[in-house]
DNA sequence: CCTCTTGGTTAGAGCGCTCTAAAATTGCGG
DNA sequence: CCGCAATTTTAGAGCGCTCTAACCAAGAGG
């Protein structure tokens, strides 16, 4: 009944008043030790170790967040483990959370909106310091009602509203970037495939019809989200328009992958019949096989920079709210080339 | 001071004893509506329910483990957030959890022995009712340790000792079958790129050193571990040799991206010069532009089953060991072909 | 010699919930 | 209308920790 359900047969696990009777100090005296607090002698403060390192005493993070109030614990949920834009961004927050003592909870919504309510509420339940969204498909209420609860900071898009911070790249002017290229290399015939719901699709649609228009070029938006399967589906239309656009910006780096294997399939080949670009430079671009053009989001930084945002607000106290932008940039492989003839 | 840090001002979120209040019943028969007890009356379950509704009550999770000693929360632990095959895996797992009922706490070693270390230990501070490690770096020792606290199941190998169970794949039997195959192409210089420490690693070196024994060739085992750079590392050693092998085992399907990579970019033609086969059939494999010939994995089934394995012994309390093995499969694609003239 | 500090230590009241055992209510046959 | 079993509800004791305030030496200052 004490032993844990299932597990070895084990005695109940120390705790803090086994500790504190095995050195013969005080409840108290243990648990200050235990956080590290200076105020205890140096013979006690051993002895207390000693003690704690007899009986493998290892603190109930449970009973702790309970009594202190806070869990010293940031949930970060990624909106697809597929993704290895997300295993990026993820990187950069560990890393802060790491230097920072704080531990971090992951969760993925696997692009479904109602997993990711699932997951936040699992983090509310869990009573997290802090919350980082990445590229969440959650409703602005939900988003907000979180915040009131826990600090928040999005990353990939924004929300204006009190509690919630963002992170994200200024993705008009990366598709822009992306068009322009395109243009210039004497595309005229450009279609973007849609991002969906997903953040950050919005603005990308609008610096990819800002910069067509700029260039007095027809648009053609078809849609999409950010999955593989949503950009071969995609290009599946593209192949029965009367006339295969020459080039394509795609709303991420997983969906321009499913569309080039459907061009590919379909026998063109990329760049020579059709340039393809896609968006956020991850992993997956730079795989020599793939050589994917792409925009470069500063993932790892945007990750530190999530973490960081998060922790002023529950270490430093900070209530305006903040919004970072970072620069995009272009970075041209070998799914793109000149239009052809 | 009672409202959280940092976030916007609120009140403190409504406990228990609120709802009892505002519903005019006791504490105990909300705890007992909240976990949906059946001998409740139906009026007082609405009334509960509603005072809960207009209190925006949402239990606290903490609270709720400590008092229960179980907290219908299991710890995964993923070797590597950036490789395809842990979310694939992931996957499996988040469903039967999902369906049962119970929680699942993402952590990542990032590939790190340590940094696995400090999962572990955050998990089991958390008191998680159940772990499954995947594929992971952990020492044998720590995994006993950690089994005496709550059941393991180990995903990826195997570990004599009680209280922990396994899910992997036949990997000698797989290695085999690609070597196998390899050498009906014709091959005869076939080099195997090692996974160094990670599980799985040893087994399928075997398999290659058992099927090259049996046709009485040499072996050729290069280091390497479970990453991309390390294939890529152990693709320029291959190329330093006085004559370059016709044919390539890798211990995964990221090792093999790498080396792939990095032959390409020697200017050797796969599989016309050389041919490579992977381990795992990721979706990364399965990428027309990579099309790498692997040995399959049933990633998702592996998952489910080391859900459910960890469930009977939390929920069934089974306590003798288990071990699940699944059946690899050679799934040939456009990275292999005949041994050159 | 007494009061003040000050650094070190501790008692004890919670944190928000579950769980056991007992109490209150209800139904029903006699 | 009573007694008894079954059903529903509740009191109250924790779960393992933190935190406040108080306590206690031991020296400093008057």
């Amino acid at each position: 009944m004490t032993a844990p359900r299932g597990s070895v047969k084990g005695t109940r696990p120390a705790t803090l008043e086994d500790v504190a009777r095995e050195a013969g100090v005080s409840r108290a005296l243990v648990s200050l030790v235990m956080r590290q607090k200076p105020q205890v002698s140096q013979e006690r403060r051993t002895r207390v170790l000693a003690a704690a390192a007899a009986l493998r005493y290892r603190p109930n993070a449970m009973a702790r967040s309970l009594a202190s109030r806070h869990s010293n614990t940031v949930g970060v949920l990624l909106n697809d483990l597929h993704n290895p834009f997300f295993a990026e961004i993820a990187d950069g927050i560990e890393r802060v959370a790491r230097g920072r003592g704080y531990r971090i909870l992951l969760s993925t919504g696997s692009r479904k909106r109602g997993r990711e309510e699932a997951a936040l509420e699992a983090f509310l339940e869990y009573r997290v310091d802090g919350l980082i969204l990445v590229s969440t498909l959650l409703s602005a209420a939900k988003i907000s009602q979180a915040a009131t609860l826990a600090p928040v900071t999005l990353v990939s898009h924004t929300l204006r509203s009190p509690g919630v911070d963002s992170v994200l790249t200024d993705d008009v002017h990366g598709a822009e970037l992306a068009v322009t290229y395109l243009i210039e290399l004497g595309h005229r015939r450009i279609v973007h495939i849609d991002g969906g719901r997903n953040p950050g699709s919005r603005p990308r649609r609008q610096g990819y019809e800002r910069a067509m228009d700029a260039a007095g070029l027809k648009r053609l938006v078809v849609p999409g989200d950010f999955s593989e399967g949503s950009g071969a589906e995609a290009a599946g239309q593209l192949l029965k328009l009367p006339k295969l656009p020459t080039a394509v910006l795609t709303s991420n780096d997983m969906a321009a992958t499913g569309a080039m294997d459907r061009l590919a399939e379909a026998g063109y080949s990329i760049p020579g019949d059709i340039s393809i670009v896609g968006y956020d430079n991850t992993s997956l671009a730079q795989l020599r096989q793939v050589s994917l053009t792409t925009v470069n989001q500063p993932r790892e930084e945007m990750g530190r920079l999530a973490m960081q945002t998060v922790l002023e607000r529950i270490e430093g106290g900070r209530t305006e709210t903040v919004s970072h932008v970072t620069t995009p940039t272009l970075v041209v492989r070998r799914s793109s080339g000149p239009a052809p003839a």
